[in-house]
RNA sequence: GGGCGAUUGGCUCAGUUGGUUAGAGCACUACCUUGACAUGGUAGGGGUCACAGGUUCGAAUCCUGUAUCGCCCA
């Protein structure tokens, strides 16, 4: 049997054959399992709106490192994969490219077709996605793939509406609202950027009328950037300490355009003394600031907007004008009768949707509600009395200022795409005729003015007094719990209405962490696929054994949006926090600092940099930068298609757009032609030479997996013949204690990291023990074992020990190229191990995570070790400085105490080995020959004659800069052992510490002088 | 405006509760195609740790302030 592999590694075609062996084995699948411990990671569900993005591939590798670590340690290990309907995103994007191909708007296809079509929207980015996923490597349990609208999640939003309705917790109020006029809907705060754009600032004047609404001469000035809003003013307002405004506070002034006369109130809160005129117009409907001042002082509300942002009835002769229509005419009309005073040029901040990016106007409309105090404050408490840990711990305040705050979480939509608000209403009857609409369900009011229904409709019905939105009407509110589809129709028949809209995204992703595991149904497992329902066990099993959940690998921008609601509706509904831990990993920045989006140009498709890199490295360069830090940054170039030299992106890249004509393109810097590249803002010409984008810190990833690739390449061909056996303590040779003892360290270390969430030192880790232990001395140091048919065999034993136990702790950084080769392992040595050699499991992902073998941790080996890596180290530096060809044998003398003679003694060998250099003689009766280089340890001289070689200037001049260096670091060692405050504070430890360092630097300057002096 | 974070060699980042001579990868220089690996090896050059104060025997690390940048919230 050959054990030779393949010269590189071919992460490709590992991946394909990977992807679909551990698929078909069921490997990431998981069960409950009474006799393991559970690990539960919830997918931070991406939304269906387009391809992952680098953030999504860094968010996925870390919940699949700790998956796959999990798993290794024996638990049942599952992540939950699944997407999100992200309502008004998605809808936005359907509608957005429908306008833009075909000029249709939602409502001249209808709710039905738009639904339909998003549908399909949905089905093929899902699609993508989840393939993307996949390709990653991630090893999600995909049986049991969920969405926040499918029927599943359906039932828990509709179970959680239908109990916070029954409960109290959700109301219908008006609010101000972020209305954005093209989608016709409310935005959420957070749905909203801000942007300057020129404006004008207008200063004009309201009169004051008396009682009777008489001129009196008088006025009132104020200034205003939205001069139409006057539409809506209900009140002037300024400061109570005003004194130039004392003698009309409580009067009143002429909306001149109209001919209302409204009130002069005065509000410390909204009017600045000693901004401009100090007087202020007041619209409540229209402005946050003013909304509030409307709250405080009792003042009407009027809104002048129809939904699509034209001026409605209440603007008289400006009704139906657009709203820059509206002021153009309300400043004309001002200035017609004499009431406009300036105008000056201004920047204003402007609030844009985030979805249609265009201007929010501030709308007042019904919307519901959920009551947060209660909710708040439980999910405050989880995380203060530790329930939930935010990891970094500084996120814990992120998610406690914002849930203090206790504001109500406004959960409806005005959009076509989502849950459709489960609440039925009609106008109730005047005075006996209250309830009649309830009749057919023999309903009553009771004293407390609640509607009662007969039990019968316990749990599936709720229904309450609401009022309506003219003033003075009442509605009848009916929550209908899900699958009660007989009494829906019925209310229907009864007169009532479904309400229009639909709930706010957040809702439901809020109960992913239970609704996924099946709840409300406590009766059957949630489905997986291909499962027929009748095979569904019951009752459930999955959700009291993975809930509640490990750890929430997120990022910071969402702790409030989602995380805290995660929290609140789990404690609500389960009585439980979804998660013990919050992981909260860094955000990807490109090259200037910019956050990664698609709406910027700057968003790099991890499988991009997986055709380049392969898999592996990716992972392995994102897990290298996964520690507590907020962001990393991730310049990339364009890799030139015709000649592979990489132009870096800047922003004029980013920006670049084909503006009406043909697609852009880049001219590359070394061979001068031209190519084009990807982009959200075009798709590249059929046929076209396009670059592909790359990032150079994949270099670190993928010259790892090189690395050891080749390193179990080697180990591989030197095990012909490999026979397994039990390993004796006496057969181990130094430099296999060593590596073990090294190869502990790390495992320890590394679970330990891992446990923290240092993803960075971990990868740091695993790194060095395999390249700069494992690869550079190990290996180095088993070549002559493996040249001597007598050392072979126990050579071959630890070292295939050693190379199933790196296999294993690098799985979950790399799964891929550990699994192709723990494959070729178990090929080449079936059996393996120190004591008792036996067969392992098929695959990687299934092995046990290394032990750490703490007996082979031997500090005072490895100390040893390190002084021999100081010396051929030196010797190498010596063949260097004097340009000795490598091949030259050299003979080395080494002056230092017995003890230190007999251990270079027993490892003289690898002096041969390593560097090409015999050990002569070693002893404290050595001395310099002539014409030798020197160098000096701490507790030994080195000497290597070269007659005729050396240059005796030069070699003074090397000893004499190195003498310096040495005395600089000794009077800095010395100072601080002469200071009195240093020897009187500092700890034992440390000014031991120092005078070792001390005697150690003090032993080779020593050194270097003598040989100084020998030199002459 | 409030909060959080960042500022360390040309680039991207480490640096555990203050304590040996501040590290790594890439890039750079020289040498090496040696039967695991040139996606490599060996050796090397390069940093007054943003700035100004302070605390301390001792500061990249703690405190205050300044500057620049990023993010979140209002």
């Amino acid at each position: 049997m050959s054990t030779e592999i393949a010269k590189t590694y071919d992460a490709s075609a590992a991946q394909n054959y990977w992807v679909r062996h551990w698929l078909e084995q069921g490997y990431c699948n998981a069960e409950p399992d009474p006799n393991r411990e559970q690990h539960t990671i919830m997918i931070p569900l991406p939304n269906v709106t387009g391809a992952l993005h680098m953030g999504h591939c860094l968010n996925g590798t870390v919940q699949d490192l700790l998956t796959r670590w999990r798993r290794m340690q024996g638990r049942s290990a599952l992540w939950m994969p699944g997407t999100d309907h992200a309502g008004i995103a998605t809808q936005a994007v359907v509608e957005r490219r429908m306008l833009e191909e075909e000029g249709l708007t939602r409502h001249d296809i209808g709710r039905e077709a738009l639904v339909d079509r998003i549908w399909k929207w949905k089905d093929e980015y899902e699609a993508r996605i989840l393939n993307q996923l996949q390709q990653i490597g991630s090893s999600c349990d995909w049986r049991r793939v969920r969405f926040t609208l499918d029927e599943v999640c359906s039932a828990a939003v509709r179970r959680t509406f239908f109990r916070m309705f029954s409960d109290g917790l959700i109301y219908r109020g008006k609010r101000l609202v972020n209305w954005d006029t093209y989608l016709q809907t409310a935005v959420a705060d957070d749905e909203v950027f801000h942007e300057d754009v020129a404006g004008s600032f207008w200063t004009m004047h309201y009169p004051v009328v008396d009682a009777d609404g008489n001129l009196t001469g008088e006025k009132i000035s104020f200034s205003t950037t939205r001069p139409e809003t006057m539409l809506g003013d209900t009140a002037v307002c300024v400061h109570p300490s005003d004194e130039r405004y004392a003698n009309v506070v409580g009067r009143k002034v002429l909306i001149p355009v109209l001919g209302r006369a409204i009130p002069v109130i005065a509000d410390a809160l909204l009017a600045d003394k000693d901004l401009g005129t100090g007087a202020v117009k007041v619209t409540p409907a229209h402005d946050p600031n003013d909304y509030a001042c409307a709250l405080r002082n009792d003042l009407p509300m009027i809104n002048i907007l129809n939904p699509d942002g034209t001026i409605n009835e209440n603007g008289a002769d400006f009704a139906g004008m657009t709203c820059s229509e509206a002021r153009q005419a309300v400043v004309a009309r001002m200035d017609e009768l004499g009431h406009l005073e300036k105008v000056e040029d201004r920047v204003i901040p402007l609030m844009h949707s985030d979805r249609s990016k265009t201007p929010i106007e501030p709308y007042l409309s019904d919307q519901w509600f959920v009551q947060m105090d209660q909710l708040a404050q439980s999910a405050m408490d989880a995380v203060e009395d530790g329930r939930v840990r935010f990891f970094p711990n500084r996120y814990t305040k992120t998610y406690l200022d914002w849930l203090s705050e206790k504001r109500d979480w406004c959960i409806s939509r005005q959009l076509w795409w989502g849950h459709r608000i489960p609440v039925w209403s009609v106008v109730a009857g005047e005075g006996s005729e209250r309830l009649t609409a309830l009749q057919a369900f023999g309903a009553t009011i009771a004293d407390d003015e609640t509607i009662v229904l007969p039990d019968e409709y316990a749990g599936r019905l709720a229904a309450r007094f609401a009022p309506g939105l003219q003033t003075g009407e009442e509605l009848i509110l009916v929550c209908v719990d899900g699958g009660n589809e007989e009494l829906e129709q019925s209310l229907c028949e009864a007169g009532f209405v479904q309400d229009e809209d639909v709930l706010d995204t957040w809702f439901s992703s809020a109960l992913w962490p239970h609704a996924t595991l099946g709840w409300p149904n406590l009766d059957r497992n949630p489905p997986v696929a291909g499962e027929s329902s009748a095979e569904r066990q019951s009752p459930n099993q999955v959700l009291p054994y993975f809930y509640p959940g490990s750890v929430l690998v997120t990022s910071r921008d969402i702790i409030t949006l989602w995380v805290a609601r995660m929290v609140l509706t789990g404690l609500y509904n389960m009585g439980d926090v979804p998660f013990g831990h919050v992981y909260i990993h860094p955000k990807i920045l490109d090259g200037l600092g910019q956050t990664m989006s698609k709406s910027r140009g700057n968003g790099v498709d991890p499988l991009e940099l997986v055709d380049k890199y392969g898999t592996d490295a990716v992972r392995f360069t994102i897990a290298s930068l996964c520690g507590e830090t907020q962001d990393v940054r991730l310049p990339v170039g364009y890799e030139c298609p015709h000649c592979e030299a990489v132009t870096p992106q800047t922003k004029e890249h980013q920006e670049m757009r084909p503006m009406g004509g043909p697609n852009p393109s880049i001219r590359c810097g070394k061979c001068k032609e031209e190519f084009q590249f990807p982009s959200p803002w075009f798709t590249p010409d059929e046929g076209a030479a396009v670059a592909r984008i790359v990032s150079e810190r994949f270099d670190y990833g993928r010259n790892f997996c090189n690395k050891l690739w080749n390193a179990c390449r080697f180990a591989f061909m030197n095990l012909e013949g490999y026979e397994a056996a039990s390993v004796s303590d006496a057969d181990l040779t130094m430099e296999d204690r060593w590596i073990l003892s090294r190869l502990a360290t790390t495992i320890r270390d590394v679970t330990v990291m891992l446990e923290r969430y240092q993803f960075d030192q971990a990868t740091r880790a695993v790194r060095e023990f395999t390249w700069n232990e494992f690869c550079d001395w190990y290996l180095e140091m088993l070549k002559p074992r493996f040249r001597n048919e007598q050392a072979r065999p126990g050579a071959q034993r630890v070292l295939v020990v050693v190379v199933d136990n790196l296999l294993r702790m690098l799985h979950p950084f790399a799964p891929f190229i550990t699994e192709e080769l723990w494959h070729k392992l178990n090929e080449v040595a079936p059996e393996r191990g120190l004591r008792n050699p036996a067969t392992h499991s098929e695959s990687v992902m299934i092995a046990s995570w290394p032990d750490p073998e703490l007996a082979h941790i031997d500090e005072a080996l490895e100390r040893r070790f390190e002084r021999l890596q100081q010396t051929i180290a030196a010797v190498r530096n010596v063949r260097a400085v004097y340009r000795i060809a490598p091949g030259a044998q050299l003979r080395l003398f080494m002056r230092c105490e017995p003890e230190v003679a007999e251990q270079l003694q027993a490892v003289a060998e690898q002096f041969d080995f390593l560097s090409k250099t015999m050990l002569e003689a070693a002893g404290v009766d050595i001395s310099r020959p002539a014409g030798a280089a020197s160098f000096s340890l701490g507790d030994a001289d080195g000497y290597i004659p070269l007659e005729g070689l050396i240059d005796r200037e030069a070699e003074i001049a090397r000893q004499t800069k190195e003498a310096a260096k040495l005395k600089k670091f000794i009077a800095g060692h010395q100072g601080k052992l002469n200071n009195k405050g240093f020897m009187e504070n500092a700890p034992e430890r440390v000014i031991a510490e120092i005078r070792e360092t001390l005697a150690g630097l003090q032993s080779q300057l020593d050194s270097v002088e003598r040989i100084l002096e020998e030199l002459g």
